[in-house]
DNA sequence: AATGGACCTGATAAC
DNA sequence: CTGTACAGGTCCATA
């Protein structure tokens, strides 16, 4: 095991953890929390000046770019402030910390299926009863944890098994998206960016606009992709004075407000949104 | 092209 | 206390 760090007034696991773009993690202790991605963990320290990342030494790289921590959030932070929109500025203040993560493409493709028409207990509830059922038991640090499921042994399982473990209707978009990843991979997303990735993406059953979006975002590292949801579709109301109500176009007016890291900030707008959405500006 | 209803489930709020 | 609306939507059926 090996432990590297990194400055936190860019880096919050709080932020970075419960914004709502990852489901398999858990606080262990006082500012402390086990990560769990595909087959890996890791373990993140808060301090008052550092994070500390604690992994397999073999995996170092792989958190480092799971964490995002090449991209430099402070230029980032800069260009959100510079469109001189009150909530974004506000947001960013709110969420200071947050990175966007760089996720499994399989385990976020099937993680944001279930986190359709659904709420985050219940989310983590169903994904770790998933990983619990299929996946491999293995031991970081002292803790238990079971890995995101191979393909293969998720596309052998049928709709009434995904059913048992409480996914509800999903089960069948789990069970057919699975089988379809295990027989054509991602070829069929495969050199793609933008509105063709998305598109393709959108072929995968139980995947829509927003779910596409979300899996663009954080397993694809589009930054422009922005996932409009029901808390997104308020923020557009109450802070834009939008009329629209077509989720599409909601999509389209912050994409051409925000640029090319559209996608970034819509993560920043989302988190303070919902943890504050009674707050004035 | 757009609009509306069905869909699993359970933690939480609201009276 | 029993009931209901709601959760980071998608899909399918209609005018």
């Amino acid at each position: 095991m090996i432990t590297f760090t990194f400055p936190n007034e860019y880096f919050s696991p709080k932020a970075t953890l419960e914004c709502g773009q990852t489901f398999r993690f858990s606080p262990c202790g006082e500012s402390a929390w086990l990560v769990l991605c595909a087959d890996k963990a890791c373990l993140l320290k808060e301090y008052a000046a550092e994070v500390h990342v604690s992994c397999e030494e073999a995996d170092e790289q792989y958190f480092r770019g799971y964490f995002d921590l090449e991209t430099d959030y402070a230029a980032l932070l800069k260009e959100a402030e510079a469109f001189g929109v009150p909530v974004l500025f506000e947001a960013v203040r709110f969420g200071r910390g947050l990175r966007i993560l760089n996720q499994d493409k399989a385990e976020c493709l099937l993680s944001f299926i279930v986190s359709q028409q659904n709420n985050i207990p219940r989310i983590k509830g169903n994904l770790s009863r998933l990983c619990a059922a299929l996946g491999e038991k293995k031991r970081f640090a002292g803790y238990d944890y079971y890995t995101f499921p191979s393909l293969e042994r998720l596309a052998e399982r049928d709709e009434d098994f995904y059913r048992s473990l409480g996914l509800g209707y999903r089960a069948r978009y789990v069970a057919a998206s699975s089988k379809k990843l295990l027989e054509e991979g991602f070829s069929s997303v495969e050199g793609k960016t933008g509105a063709e990735l998305k598109r393709a993406l959108t072929a995968y059953p139980g995947i829509g606009n927003k779910v596409a979006d979300c899996i663009s975002l954080f397993a694809f590292r589009e930054t422009a992709a922005f996932p409009v949801d029901t808390w997104i579709a308020r923020l557009y109301r109450e802070n834009f004075g939008g009329a629209e109500t077509d989720r599409e176009k909601i999509n389209r007016f912050f994409v051409e407000k925000f640029g090319p890291n559209a996608g970034i900030f819509q993560q920043y707008l989302f988190y303070y949104k919902r943890e504050r959405g009674d707050a004035a500006v």
